[in-house]
RNA sequence: GGAGGGGUGCCGGAGUGGUUAAUCGGAGCAGACUGUAAAUCUGCCGCCCAAAGGGCUACGUAGGUUCGAAUCCUACCCCCUCCA
């Protein structure tokens, strides 16, 4: 990540750039920039998706640049309306704290914490009055807000749309002038909210953000973009092992998208790897280790992600019953109530189905009798890769 | 205040008296295949009984009609849209 240069900053992986000329004018002027993220404290875990928006976080912190991290802590008790989830449970002040915890902690596996700064939307907003309020809705229009994208299609749908979620871009944008910020970072989910905030700066009389915005990364189904709640994604939490195998099970079709996004492997190296895939020449699960391995030596370091390797090769290539092996409880059950006892399956009949299917390895050797007698160390797998060992 | 629409399994969404544990799609799981935990194909996919098979629970909630209800009736709860 050294010799960074500003085309590839401004190119690589980037979605759109709001307004571009603008924010070639602010690199060059030397100027400290300060570059907003806010963090929605009811979802503390960050994974890839979010990754690459952090990457670039990062590039500009090697720039010299300053991050301004917001805790949306007020925010987070309306909901993105891009979500278009349920109505969020209120998170008590302690909650709050522990999620912004666990999410600096991911964080901070990307981001440089000695260049980032961390504000509290409640420094703000704490002080609000229904003054400030009537002031900061009065700038705006519903016919405005409505063009928004997830807002008329769920008209249209003849979706709800509550009333606070018209006020989080008003409040997501007065972040930016609360902070001063010189650009915004998100993802294209975040267009409207960023120009609002841009827009309320220069109300304000504030220099408008910028608006920096990354493609949204697709989930490891291979269709939807990734996020926690339609379990497609891979938390930069996980151990390597984990994020290695989810890495592999992604669709061979998202590989190029997932190096340009979420690694600095060179772009002559990725138009090669294009090729090879489209000739054939390259086996794509050479290539999706590769990306792991990039992957997990920017999350961990070089030696976990060649130990991640290691274990995805024995175990899933090789299908070697791995080192260790979880105890299971005392033998002497029948085999179907055993898996059931072991959290190996939810119910007896799952228990039954999974044998029946021969899913279930006694061992090494399939067993299709739900009756068997778990005997004192056998080793029993269930399905491609839970592994147990009886006591 | 008025009018209309709706609440079904993890999700989406059929079904409007029996043949419905409930079409279908997605997710998930398993098997086969594969240089990948990709793709593809096949199967499973409420719970319980060792099983052929049987039993139990289930379609917002509570009652009712009926030999039989997710489907009909009554009350209640909740959600959405439109008009004002």
């Amino acid at each position: 990540m050294t010799n960074l240069d500003i085309d590839y900053v401004l190119k690589r992986g980037v979605a759109e750039i709001i307004v571009e000329e603008e924010m070639r004018a602010l690199l060059r002027s030397g100027k400290k920039l300060r570059l907003k993220e806010g963090f929605d404290p009811s979802f503390p875990d960050i994974h890839l998706g979010h990754m690459v928006a952090l990457r670039k976080l990062r590039q500009f912190q090697e720039l010299g640049h300053q991050i301004v991290l917001i805790v949306a802590d007020w925010t987070a008790q309306i909901g993105d309306p891009s979500g278009m989830s349920v109505t969020r449970p209120m998170l008590t002040l302690e909650q709050v704290k522990a999620n912004a915890q666990t999410y600096m902690q991911q964080f901070f596996k990307i981001v440089d914490k000695k260049k980032t700064e961390i504000r509290w939307q409640s420094e703000w907003f704490g002080k609000f009055t229904l003054t400030d309020i009537i002031q900061l809705t009065s700038k705006f229009t519903v016919a405005q807000f409505l063009a928004r994208d997830d807002f008329s299609a769920r008209y249209k749908a003849e979706k709800p749309i509550a009333i606070t979620e018209l006020l989080y871009p008003l409040l997501v944008a007065y972040d930016s002038v609360a902070i001063k910020a010189d650009v915004e970072f998100g993802g294209t989910d975040q267009k409207f909210n960023f120009l609002v905030g841009r827009e309320l700066q220069s109300m304000v009389g504030q220099p408008p953000q910028q608006c920096f915005m990354v493609p949204l990364l697709v989930g490891t189904d291979g269709s939807q973009k990734m996020s926690k709640s339609l379990g497609n994604y891979i938390g930069v939490a996980e151990t390597p092992e984990q994020i290695y195998g989810k890495v592999m099970s992604v669709p061979d079709s998202l590989i190029i998208n997932y190096f340009e996004l979420l690694t600095d492997v060179p772009d002559e190296e990725l138009e090669q790897f294009k090729k090879g895939l489209d000739n054939t020449t390259a086996n794509p699960m050479t290539l999706k280790k590769r990306l792991a391995r990039e992957i997990i030596a920017q999350l961990y370091d070089r030696k976990a992600a060649a130990e991640a390797e290691g274990h995805f090769e024995r175990t899933v290539q090789r299908k070697e019953v791995p080192e260790k092996i979880a105890l299971g409880t005392k033998s002497g059950k029948s085999l179907q109530d055993y898996l059931v006892e072991n959290q190996l399956a939810k119910s007896k009949s799952e228990a039954r189905r999974l044998i029946d299917q021969g899913g279930v390895y006694i061992n090494d050797k399939r067993e299709k009798d739900v009756n068997y007698i778990v005997q004192k160390d056998d080793i029993i797998r269930a399905g491609k890769r839970r592994y147990i060992k009886s006591t």
